[in-house]
DNA sequence: TTTATTTACGTAAACGTTTGCAGCAAATCG
DNA sequence: CGATTTGCTGCAAACGTTTACGTAAATAAA
């Protein structure tokens, strides 16, 4: 089957290569005759512009890269969603890379995106990277890049966020105001900056309502689920006297459901949980799991949208550009007061 | 600053285009010492490959398509996450496009991906999905494609599933041991293949066990779930001997859940339920739910990698080289005896 | 020594598209 | 009526890479 490309569209239609090109992308240069026989041809032999040659040639790709630690949770999961919608409106294309939370991966990943494959990037940094020189390096090379959720505070673009300090406050709040006296905080890897904010609201709502701040109580969980298991467990046997739990990340959550069944401690009755999280499900969990829920399908979308227009108008991305969107708290049965 | 590419490397090596090519790729016409040299002055100016001119001249992309209907999706998840280990395994980039179960937008995106933009497609088609000629005339282009999990069973090739058929079988049976006598089956868009593999699983477990099969016992679930609750309620009202529910589909096993508790049913006690499902935390269900779990992720991996092995080797994909991969059924509480 | 073979590199033509420039007719203006 | 503009089209050069082919020198074989 001979190939279907501007060269052969031409030499049926008896034209140029040029014409046909123009007809294509409807320039005004061309007459509205030739631009409908063109189309006409075009559609009859279903011609698709080759992608590749058009990139080249214009340097552009009509791609934009998407890098998270994982696919696996409703968090990225909505985020992607958000972020191919606005992508597809867009005319664009979304080539995804997971880093699994790795470093070394993160690295090779971005290092590889040099290739100009991508128009720009979007990005949730892994939580075991602590030096950005990576990420800069691939900005220097002026490609516009935002960062959603897991920021870097150190690389001078747009971020787009939730309100991880008043969500951190608020969900220890609601803790004491459910009678709570004894409140553990479970986050993961404090070197993200999320996890920072959400620990200072956690530390201020404690101090705001009078209860001591203890080192003890809080728990820097890892990335093996497993191994967390049992650092829970050590914790809550260590410290019979926890009554309240805030997760900063739904996996904790999930476990510590399942250390207090093992250990025989009753939700909520003898410890009350709250925890980030999107699981659909959560109200359908024993006892229904209160969560803080960020709006993931809108951060995607809304961090696409602002790297998108930053793409179109090949202007650079500000810092002022930054987003903070609210997250939701749900009030559900592991936190209902005595 | 000045692009760096194989010009400008070749111009401070005081050599050809092309010998720096050929060094780059390792060719054995090019000497160790000059090889060296060249590496060197590559890494130093963080030298990558333009993406898009070795894919044109090369006519391949090294990128391969996931199209499904959504992400915000265990299953779904499960398998991309499968699907770019594998990729990236292999050096390939992975573009993902979703259709929201949308024949329209089904149809756009196949067209779209004509450009050649990709080396090989992986897809588990729309549920709307009735009429396969979008996806023909692609592989017309003989672009390489890999059906999983929601297969095309028009298009001759390699299709990636989970034994279907024996799971609707089994399930069923479980809730017969369990000792339910009128079981309902809940699914959707049953123009799928899969539905019907495990609608017919379903109806000969009936039979084998001297059941009768009541047509009115099957609900066809629609794509909006509002809807769908009003449907599982009317079908609960209206047939109030159902005593189990088997759910081909993870989202009509959680609504099912909803309505139970609205209309005061106890799960196990009056109606007891299983349901297809890669929920993490249907283990933390109340009560925890009996499920069929389909291995996603190595699904995923598993149509990645025939997918990869036939690009690679320019080779046709053949119906002989399909995977039948085994889901497990996880017993829980949900589906306990009487 | 002559001839064939190997090694190492350069030349230049592709891949398919976009676009500055030129050309050429018809239309408009001075 | 000549000069200029306007509308449409073609020519050809890019974009950065890969690779068939050519070639010169070095080595091996005759």
């Amino acid at each position: 089957m001979t190939p279907v490309n501007l060269k052969s569209l031409a030499e049926e239609l008896k034209m140029s290569i040029a014409t046909v090109s123009r007809a294509l992308r409807d320039s005004h240069e061309v007459s509205e005759a030739t631009k409908a026989r063109v189309r006409a041809l075009a559609a009859a032999r279903h011609y698709e512009p080759n992608a590749y040659a058009s990139s080249l040639r214009r340097n552009i790709s009509k791609t934009i890269g998407v890098v998270i630690p994982k696919v696996a949770n409703h968090f990225f999961a909505l985020a992607i969603n958000g972020i191919e919608e606005a992508a597809r409106q867009a005319g664009y294309h979304v080539l995804i890379y997971l880093t699994h939370d790795d470093y070394a991966r993160e690295v090779a990943i971005v290092q590889h995106l040099k290739g100009g494959r991508i128009d720009g990037l979007l990005m949730s940094v892994a939580s075991g990277t602590e030096d950005f020189a990576h990420i800069k390096s691939l900005q220097d090379t002026n490609l516009p890049i935002v960062f959603f959720d897991r920021v870097c505070a150190e690389v001078a673009t747009a971020k787009v966020t939730t309100n991880d300090y008043e969500s951190g406050y608020q969900a220890t709040e609601h803790l004491v105001q459910a009678g709570c006296q004894r409140i553990a905080h479970l986050l993961i890897s404090n070197n993200l900056s999320i996890g920072q904010f959400r620990q200072q609201g956690y530390l201020d709502a404690l101090r705001a309502h009078g209860l001591p701040a203890d080192p003890d109580l809080v728990l820097n969980g890892v990335m093996d689920n497993e191994q967390n298991l049992v650092l829970i467990r050590e914790l809550l046997q260590r410290r019979p006297d926890i009554d309240g739990i805030f997760a900063s990340v739904e996996r904790l959550a999930i476990s510590t459901y399942h250390v207090c069944r093992e250990l025989g401690r009753r939700i909520p009755e003898d410890i009350k949980i709250i925890g980030f999280s999107n699981l659909e499900s959560a109200s359908l969990l024993d006892p229904p799991l209160s969560t803080i829920t960020q709006p993931a399908y809108d951060i995607g979308r809304e961090a696409a949208k602002i790297l998108l227009r930053a793409v179109e108008k090949k202007k650079p991305i500000l810092p002022g550009q930054s987003i903070v969107l609210d997250s939701t708290l749900f009030e559900r049965r592991s936190t209902a007061g005595r």
